[in-house]
DNA sequence: GCCGTTTTCGGCCCGACTGTTTTCAGTCG
């Protein structure tokens, strides 16, 4: 079965191949908004029935729809296969360069028989690219230099290290005299869950102090570029662009800033068909301002709600503002508990103690301590013996406490042969039971999805933590039917994890859409493994809000004795 | 390629920075 991934990387490489022929840009556009769609989409397109389905999707009419229903029905796609074969094997890859776009790429080609990126390294460095109509010294300097950082930085950085890095990048600007405002923007401020890179913005009325600051920050090693109101420099291996507007910009130029690309080209055509004009200075009627220091304004104006920036991906958020029918999405504070922490007992390095203090520190209410099973191998796991042993600890620490419970939980390990690793009687006693799989991760999807049905089943399981395994840039997801489980989950009343580490974010935001859709809520949870991976608690908040999630969708935002009451008896 | 609160045909976001071909194309976001 061809993956929806798939389908969109065929599109993206069909655009990618259309624009070093010089395609149509409109044709090329088309394809890439068609591969963000599909690769939203919770449903595998296999599920599609028919090219009449498919067209309802946005941005799929009859072309692509024709097109999609012969890659699930034969597995391949003609046209693609031809465009591929039109061109070689290493060319395409010449575009993650850098500086080196579809213009550069065909002409490197054409006229030096340049066909990867090795030859291309080779060429610049003998010097033969400078003959070339358009090209100079300095361009074979730029692109051995973009050589060198694609090697470097050849994936994406995963959310935490980018955010970690650019909320450092606001701290120390922000002392700056000359900087009025400042923020983080770009998929950083959308929480996506990994960054390209590092967008700040300043208002200021003295852009240069702001460059000069910003080029001598601590840990920046390159300046890419730099003008009047814009900079780029590398900081710990990370690229960091800096723009600086005037305060009465701020808002528009923060809307602009923050993107999506696809968000901002839909918000612009609603614009020019208001007979407005949207751009990262303001809004326009003619020659008149309409909105630009505040970003809400920028959305108002257009007649809209505002769109909170985690929605802003470009799929149907703009139409549910104009409907005002946005989420009213929740928020960190409305969490009250976490109900995945390791301690101790298993390979935690905290004690319950310090867990529970922690936990106060973060104004919760309550929390759970879900240890391991045995057979996560090296974790430690507690037996039936130790897990009894813990819970009278659980019971003389909550005897110490007054408004605040520790609840007795445990991840216990679906085995391969489908079976939790203790028995249901000492299940029972626990006040919460999380049920997760970390052995054996590549079995068949069928057998997956039923080793993972069974625990759903299980009228003893509350929660399914971390339901699909994956650690993003490290682990792909199990093959797994994801909407069959949230399917079962709807129907028995199972809970789903949002995992908030922020190398899981399990489910991902796509996923809590769909739950969401299907009535089920979703627990969020750090998993923490130490007191300060508590904190992680609002990368999880995040990804809900990606997801479109209420703070009714999510259970740990319910007072303890709603939540005693809402998981399964 | 898609799509419709002017359109089923004729539109389709907009500006900063760089290097080079001295007036603009290419790249990026």
């Amino acid at each position: 079965m061809v993956e929806n991934r798939e389908v969109a990387r065929i599109f993206d490489e069909i655009a990618d191949i259309l624009e070093v022929l010089d395609g149509d840009k409109f044709k090329i556009r088309a394809y890439r908004r068609a591969a963000r769609t599909i690769e939203n989409l919770t449903a595998d397109l296999s599920r599609f029935k028919s090219k009449n389905e498919l067209k309802k999707l946005p941005g799929i009419g009859d072309a692509l729809a024709k097109k999609i229903y012969e890659i699930i029905t034969t597995g391949r796609l003609k046209y693609y296969e031809d465009l591929r074969n039109s061109l070689p094997a290493g060319l395409l890859e010449l575009l993650s360069i850098p500086g080196v776009g579809p213009k550069t790429v065909a002409k490197l080609f054409r006229e030096c028989g340049i066909t990867d990126i090795a030859s291309l390294e080779r060429a610049a460095k003998n010097h033969e690219l400078q003959h070339l109509f358009g090209m100079g010294a300095k361009t074979e300097e730029k692109i051995l230099k973009g050589i060198a950082l694609y090697r470097r930085q050849k994936e994406r950085t995963p959310l935490d290290v980018a955010y970690f890095q650019a909320k450092r990048i606001v701290e120390s600007l922000k002392n700056l005299e000359s900087a009025v405002e400042i923020s983080y923007a770009g998929s950083i401020r959308r929480m996506k869950e990994t960054i390209g890179d590092i967008d700040i913005l300043v208002a200021s009325h003295r852009p240069r102090d702001v460059m000069d600051a910003f080029k001598t920050l601590e840990g920046v090693s390159e300046v890419i570029a730099s003008g009047e109101r814009k900079t780029s420099v590398i900081i710990g291996d990370i690229q960091a662009d800096l723009r600086v507007v005037d305060p009465d910009s701020f808002g528009s130029a923060l809307q602009y800033f923050t993107g999506s690309q696809l968000h901002n080209i839909k918000l612009r055509e609603l614009a020019l068909r208001k007979g407005l004009k949207l751009n990262e200075y303001g809004v326009f009627r003619q020659d008149e301002k309409i909105a630009g220091r505040r970003e809400e304004d920028v959305y108002h104006s257009l007649g809209l709600s505002f769109i909170p920036p985690e929605l802003r991906e470009g799929q149907d958020e703009i139409e549910a503002a104009a409907r005002g029918e946005l989420p009213d999405l929740i928020e960190l504070s409305d969490i009250r508990g976490d109900l995945h922490v390791h301690s101790d007992w298993s390979d935690g390095r905290s004690s319950i103690r310090e867990i529970v203090d922690k936990a106060r520190s973060l104004e919760y209410e309550y929390i759970a301590i879900s240890d391991h099973t045995p057979a996560v191998g090296i974790t430690g796991g507690l037996d039936e013996k130790r897990l009894i042993r813990q819970m009278d600890e659980i019971e003389r620490i909550n005897g110490d406490l007054d408004d605040f419970r520790v609840l007795s939980g445990i991840e216990v390990d679906i085995r391969s042969d489908n079976r939790l690793d203790l028995p249901d009687k000492i299940l029972e006693k626990l006040d919460i039971v999380i049920a997760a799989v970390h052995t054996n991760l590549t079995q068949k999807k069928e057998e997956m999805t039923a080793r993972i049905l069974s625990a759903i089943e299980n009228p003893n399981v509350d929660i399914i933590a971390h339901p699909t395994g994956r650690i993003i840039g490290k682990r792909d997801p199990y093959d797994v039917d994801i909407e069959a489980l949230i399917d079962a989950a709807g129907s028995t009343g199972t809970i789903l994890e949002l995992n908030a580490n922020p190398r899981r974010l399990d489910i991902k935001d796509t996923h809590a859409r769909y739950a969401k859709k299907k009535g089920v809520k979703v627990a969020i949870s750090t998993d923490a493994h130490d007191t300060s991976q508590m904190e992680y608690m609002h990368f999880g908040v995040a990804t809900a809000r990606r997801g479109w999630l209420e703070k009714d969708d999510v259970l740990n935002t319910r007072s303890l004795d709603e939540l005693l009451r809402t998981l399964k008896p």
